[in-house]
DNA sequence: TAGGGCGGATTGTTCAACAATCAAAGGAGC
DNA sequence: GCTCCTTTGATTGTTGAACAATCCGCCCTA
């Protein structure tokens, strides 16, 4: 599979593990000489690599200037929880008990578990991440999830802005995330859009208070 | 301005127009070399100028194919609106009455009653569009808005497949646009957003019956 | 120290070529 | 006549080199 894909999308996605798991750190440049030398591939298929990663949002084009690995401003945070607050209490105000998305999202929470035993904390937040995506999928809407995902891929930028405490604010989660799925399982809607509602505040404010360094 | 341009966006912004106007029709394949020489660009900058239409979905790429101006299915038509249905609500209830977005809303229904008069009515579904990107920015997000924005230009790919009943379709909406934002300018919310409701499966039913053929 | 211009480095764009791939045309066998 | 396979032509994917345009930091000047 890997060796078929076009090397546009090869060189895109061994960039987007390097900024995810931040070897490439927000606000860097990334060099077309060097990059285009390093993956191996010519600059105008890094430059389409880098336009596919510009459209995630995870890398941002300067021109005459570069690109850069993006770096969110507190506004941005603040947007991002927006939206977020109002696709994902849409889409808990209509899961039903037995949507296949929800086993989607009992398995992200198992996921997390296993990584915090690990204590591989920034896959506790991708296993995080991924809860929150499957939740997003009772919408039935593949313009919604393709929005959740490029708005959790942003905020993984953010994550590398709180360094050391990487533990403390993703372990807590674990376990709200598997209240709130409890939740839903029992159709108790309306405590789970609450349970939803705190947990973003708190997010939102740890995050903004997080990085805002 | 035009001439500080980067070529690439230059030529996305003649192929956007193309495609809006209706002179490359969905499905049709865009040549390289023969559109690279039309525009009198270069097949590498022709292809980012693919890449940024892509972004706004009016263009499909598929590999070792080209790419093709999009083609709405039956499917793509009811995801759009489901989701105008969660965006566009959440904004209705959050509008309040002195919001300076309700008056490039206001705005924009003037413009559609104007190229009405010139039974303009690619214009008037323009102008109607830009009534409801008005609506979404009392969200105050910068991702909601270009969320409704994208949106609204894939709608207009299914614009052309109603031919003949242009002015049929787009017509009645200038009279409920301009209630709907009587009720917002006026505070009465719940009647604004049941309006809205109305509106938006009167409008997804027409568009699927309408392109289905 | 402030301001202006010079030069090096990097990006933006073009061009020509080749490899990889697909879709349609044509032929072999039944 | 039909199906399946191969071939062939056309188109895209990718490369590398070249040149123009632009920006940034440096040095020089006042």
């Amino acid at each position: 599979m890997s060796s078929r894909e076009p090397g546009a999308e090869q060189a895109a996605g061994t960039l987007r593990e390097r900024i995810i798991s931040g070897g490439l750190r927000p606000g860097s440049r990334l060099s077309e000489e060097q990059l285009s030398d390093a993956l191996g591939v010519s600059r105008n298929t890094l430059r389409e690599a880098f336009r596919l990663l510009a459209h995630d949002r995870l890398v941002e084009h300067r021109f005459n200037r570069g690109v850069f690995v993006r770096e969110l401003s507190d506004a941005d945070v603040a947007d991002v929880f927006a939206v977020r607050r109002i696709v994902q209490l849409a889409a808990v105000a209509s899961a039903t008990p037995g949507d296949p998305a929800l086993r989607d999202a009992r398995i992200a929470c198992a996921a997390a578990r296993e990584a915090a035993q690990r204590e591989a904390w920034l896959e506790v937040g991708s296993a995080n991440m991924r809860f929150h995506t499957a939740l997003a999928s009772t919408l039935h809407s593949e313009r919604m999830e393709n929005l959740i995902d490029s708005l959790m891929a942003e905020l993984r930028l953010a994550f590398h802005a709180m360094d050391n405490e990487l533990r403390q604010f993703h372990e807590p989660y674990i376990e709200r995330n598997e209240a709130l799925l409890e939740l839903l399982e029992q159709g108790r809607r309306d405590e789970a859009a609450e349970a939803l509602r705190i947990y973003l505040d708190d997010a939102e404010r740890q995050l903004r208070r997080g990085f805002r360094r």
